[in-house]
RNA sequence: GGCCCCAUCGUCUAGCGGUUAGGACGCGGCCCUUUCACGGCUGAAACACGGGUUCGAUUCCCGUUGGGGUCACCA
């Protein structure tokens, strides 16, 4: 069956000449941040035109200018270079647009397909009160419609819905979806101010931009029926469209602030992912390739398909994204994390010996700062701050244990993990001591902490002199 | 409330009429072990409910329940 449907896809791209050539596109709206769920969705599109061998397109949603701030462009933008999505051209800002969204607008008038509309905001409210008190669902009923008279001061442009009849579409995900029209209203395409709206704007430039499949978050499904009158209105291609469930919180609705971090930049700045693991993490969000759970974008762009989409919301979960970068991390290269993390420590850290304790460090860390945390103990300044359990840990006995220790390692000629622990192991035999009796207060005394990297890796990486130094400044007097 | 969508372990998912219902995260146990991790092994854990269709339903149809989305001169 997979045979079978493989051979579908194939031939799907086979038929379709280069003129027909898939064109997806993100459309955000620059209000803030990269929403997570925005990004999914900007990885889906991202991901299907680069496995069809199309182009994707970035179109700035712009149109509400008290809205739309530099600052969240950039964010956007900053967000998606981040996760690696490059989108083919430059970005397009749909404001640039307005006089071709009007001119769409003054075509579908002279076509018939709108209509101009003088109603006042009070009498649309009173309507809408009484369609409240009959209880019935309220939809716009306009004298202006059918009306060949011209009303006085400004009005709106609103599309003539056909009010006859039933849309279907046919989603990628959602399958086929049917809504009868007399549920569509006459939606506002040109506000009383000549200023397009949404809905106008998004079918003109993804029309213009040639736009042959819109994937986007399912609250957008019914909008598709709306957008579909204007398209039919103006004799256009219909695009195909994939209406991608939402990502919703741990409680099952719909994600927003209160659910904590929701900008993508968050994730890298505050909670420490790599981008490699949210691309991963989102990328198996709602998608699903058998029993797959590792991703490298290039091996995704491989695999990608629509139909592996599924249509049911999907909650957000950070352990399996902390899970899925702590894997990441494993993976990363030494340099590339040291560098990452040398920030989050401060200016008394050292790149150079942090990527040399990188691999002992990274086995212990879910995040980038966990990872700081881990690497904490290398520059720590004398007297070391104990923790209350390394305090515990060192009693008097276990204090003249690191001096008989700080006399034997002073004699090691030999400052490597193998020497150490051959050392460190005769010592304990000879003692008739397990390891762990010797192997604790040193970390205690050398970390200030009881958890640690390997304690002989511990002593190679803090080198003899700073390990001696640690060791004496919690060793019993010599007696 | 109208309209639309959805429903497999707690979570993300595989399954597309016949399976001991698989994997991953999380959780428990064991192993490894100088701590903590990593890694390996292992255990508990799901087809919302009720009708059909069928020799046979997790799978197809209808309904119920539950959840979600959407109803602006926002996008």
């Amino acid at each position: 069956m997979a045979i079978g449907k493989s051979l579908d896809r194939k031939h799907e791209r086979m038929a379709s000449g280069s003129d027909s050539a898939v064109v997806t596109r993100f459309a955000p709206s620059p209000t803030g941040f990269l929403h997570i769920g925005g990004a999914r969705t900007a990885l889906f599109n991202w991901l299907y035109a680069r496995r069809m061998g199309g182009r994707f397109l970035l179109r700035i949603e712009d149109t509400d200018r008290a809205r739309s701030t530099q600052a969240a462009i950039d964010a956007i933008l900053d967000g998606m270079r981040w996760l690696g999505l490059d989108w083919d051209g430059h970005e397009y800002y749909q404001s640039q647009f307005w006089a071709r969204h009007a001119e769409v607008a003054h075509e579908l008038l002279a076509r018939g397909h709108a209509y101009k509309c003088w109603m006042s905001q009070e009498e649309l409210a009173a309507q809408r009160e009484r369609a409240q008190a009959e209880r019935r669902p309220f939809r716009i009923d306009s004298p202006w419609r059918d009306s060949a008279g011209e009303g006085e001061g400004a009005f709106v442009v609103r599309l003539k819905a056909p009010r006859e009849g039933e849309t279907v579409i046919e989603d990628k995900v959602q399958g086929r979806v049917a809504v009868q029209n007399a549920e569509l209203d006459d939606f506002i395409l040109l506000r009383s101010d000549g200023t397009p709206t949404y809905m106008l704007a998004v079918v003109v430039d993804d029309h213009d931009m040639g736009v042959t499949h819109v994937i986007r978050g399912d609250d957008h499904l019914n909008n598709a029926f709306r957008q579909l009158a204007i398209i039919k209105g103006m004799g256009w291609p219909q695009p195909i469209y994939a209406h991608v469930p939402l990502i919703h919180g741990s409680d099952g609705a719909k994600l927003s602030k209160r659910h904590g971090a929701t900008g993508v930049e968050s994730y890298r700045d505050e909670l420490g992912i790599l981008p490699e693991a949210l691309f991963n993490y989102l990328l198996r969000l709602g998608w699903g390739h058998g029993d797959r759970e590792e991703f490298t974008p290039a091996e995704a762009t491989e695999v990608f398909d629509l139909d592996g989409i599924g249509k049911s919301p999907s909650r957000f979960d950070l352990k399996k994204l902390q899970n899925l970068n702590g894997h990441y991390i494993r993976a990363a290269d030494d340099k590339r994390l040291a560098e990452l993390i040398a920030p989050r420590i401060g200016p008394q850290s050292d790149v150079a010996l942090l990527t040399e304790a990188m691999p002992v460090l990274k086995t212990r860390a879910r995040d980038l700062n966990e990872l700081a945390e881990g690497a904490a103990f290398l520059f720590k300044v004398r007297p070391l701050q104990l923790s209350d359990q390394a305090q515990a840990l060192l009693e008097p006995s276990a204090k003249a244990v690191l001096a008989r220790i700080s006399a034997r390692l002073r004699a090691e000629q030999d400052w490597t993990t193998e020497a150490l622990e051959a050392n460190l192991k005769a010592y304990a035999e000879e003692q008739g001591l397990g390891l762990g009796k010797l192997a604790q207060p040193l970390r205690a005394a050398l970390t200030g902490q009881t958890t640690s990297p390997g304690i002989f890796d511990v002593l190679v990486l803090l080198g003899r002199d700073e390990s001696l130094a640690r060791i004496d400044a919690q060793a019993a007097e010599p007696a």
